[in-house]
DNA sequence: TCCTATTTGGTGAAATTTACCAAATAAAGA
DNA sequence: TCTTTATTTGGTAAATTTCACCAAATAGGA
């Protein structure tokens, strides 16, 4: 969405491409350095952040359909996004809400107001967690603003947006018991402790440091490499890798770390 | 749906009462003495069985649809209905699939063909379970039947419900570990052997008669009462029942079984 | 050479899981 | 009444995993 005849287009005959009813969310966390946080964009428009959220194109799966919400929203590429729950219910978009009226501001009142855009929607949430770091988030014409907020600071969102970043926040958390999302966020050669900060960060408890990247290796999902890393004045860590086998079979029969 | 003219109602006027777009399939499982069977039901004009389904309305959320849903098709009750993931993609309804073509053909062609019904549909996956023993499924005037099948002999089911069967039981076995469902397959008091039965059942796989009912108890999930079950000639069983307060706390929790 | 900060090998106690034996027991049949 | 049979249940020892934590190794700078 990039011209504003595209986005009049969307409003008015957008229908007939995406399917009513029907959208997706996406909470996109993102770790680097004991941090976790959160994308969040605003909307033109609305006064208070959302998630980035789009609709389902009638050709497209849903997972396909995140994952192009996602690139056309932010300019993230390559993101895991993982389904978590469905969301509805009459309650999830107050029409006296003062966003939505100040939507109906910006677009001519009527048009909107009858547009398929203003009917019952049912939102599929989906997460992803990325590093921060790497990644510039973008906005496109739809979306004013784009931007990482600390996870413990989301401020007030729009419609239920904050009921999803809990119940996704609780389903990642969960997950990495079960999966080494980790993979995700490291480089191809890390330390120990990089890899402990990452657990604890998104799990917000601390880990022993001694008994837990001893579990992690203990169940072949990382190997040492015959390498270190100068880290100034102090002993040298080895470096280690993820192991591609046991981390697929990890994914189809799951593991409990912690 | 009892009537012949709600029925052609619903077809010409649904979407005003219900979200297009929008179902609901529901995997209600059923357990009794060692076995584990599965709810189908077939539909007016449908050859092959399906899952029990239907539209949400606009004014309620998903979980009372889903329960409401279950309860005109099939006439059970109570039942505690759990989402576990949303189904979507081009390719789940196919117009040239022989039911398709069928149903079309059991109320004129064009009426089906161009009702709202017919266009691209998402699904949100419910599964449940109860005691199959306890429960008379009664069709309603669009279910022609609905009976329990063995879970090994499911038949080949509508559209993508042969997948969401799967993946349904996939999750009501991970959720076995964290929360004690077997409550709702048992009376108030009952023996070891019986909810070590339930277990083993739903799980596929055998665990310990002596250590399985030890963890129970050891994790305070059910308690000893002072009666005995006469069951013949052999030594009568304890029953015990299940601690409402423990109950309540695994499933805020999880707790990890077998 | 010593100091500081960090990584890592190790160990013993505690807890949990696993495998399995044998005693208890209830009622039917001899 | 005694034995038999099928089942439940108490118990235990070994194996494994988790947990807490110490101390040695080490890298570069002072």
């Amino acid at each position: 969405m990039n011209t504003l005849e595209e986005l009049e287009d969307f409003i008015e005959n957008g229908y007939k491409t995406y399917i009513p009813h029907i959208s997706i969310d996406c909470a996109i966390f993102g770790y680097h350095d004991h941090q976790l946080k959160l994308l969040i964009s605003r909307l033109k428009g609305f006064d208070r952040f959302c998630l980035p959220g789009g609709y389902i194109k009638r050709t497209e799966n849903l997972d396909d359909a995140a994952t192009r919400i996602v690139e056309e929203r932010t300019a993230i590429t390559g993101l895991y996004l993982q389904q978590y729950k469905t969301f509805g219910g009459p309650e999830r978009i107050k029409w006296n809400d003062p966003d939505t009226i100040n939507l109906m501001k910006v677009h001519g009142y009527e048009k909107i107001r009858s547009s398929w855009l203003m009917d019952q929607t049912i939102s599929i949430g989906y997460y992803a967690i990325t590093d921060f770091s790497l990644v510039k988030p973008q906005p496109d014409l739809m979306t004013i603003t784009c931007e990482w907020s600390d996870i413990d600071k989301v401020p007030d969102l729009l419609f239920d947006h904050n009921k999803m970043v809990k119940e996704s926040l609780q389903a990642l958390r969960l997950q990495l018991y079960y999966y080494p999302i980790a993979e995700k966020l490291l480089p191809k050669k890390f330390s120990l402790t990089e890899i402990h900060a990452i657990y604890e960060t998104i799990l917000g408890k601390t880990l022993d440091m001694r008994n837990f990247p001893k579990k992690l290796i203990f169940l072949g999902l990382i190997n040492r490499l015959n390498e270190k890393r100068n880290i100034g004045p102090h002993r040298a860590p080895y470096l280690y890798s993820f192991n591609a086998k046991k981390y697929k079979k990890a994914l189809e029969k799951g593991i409990t770390l912690g």
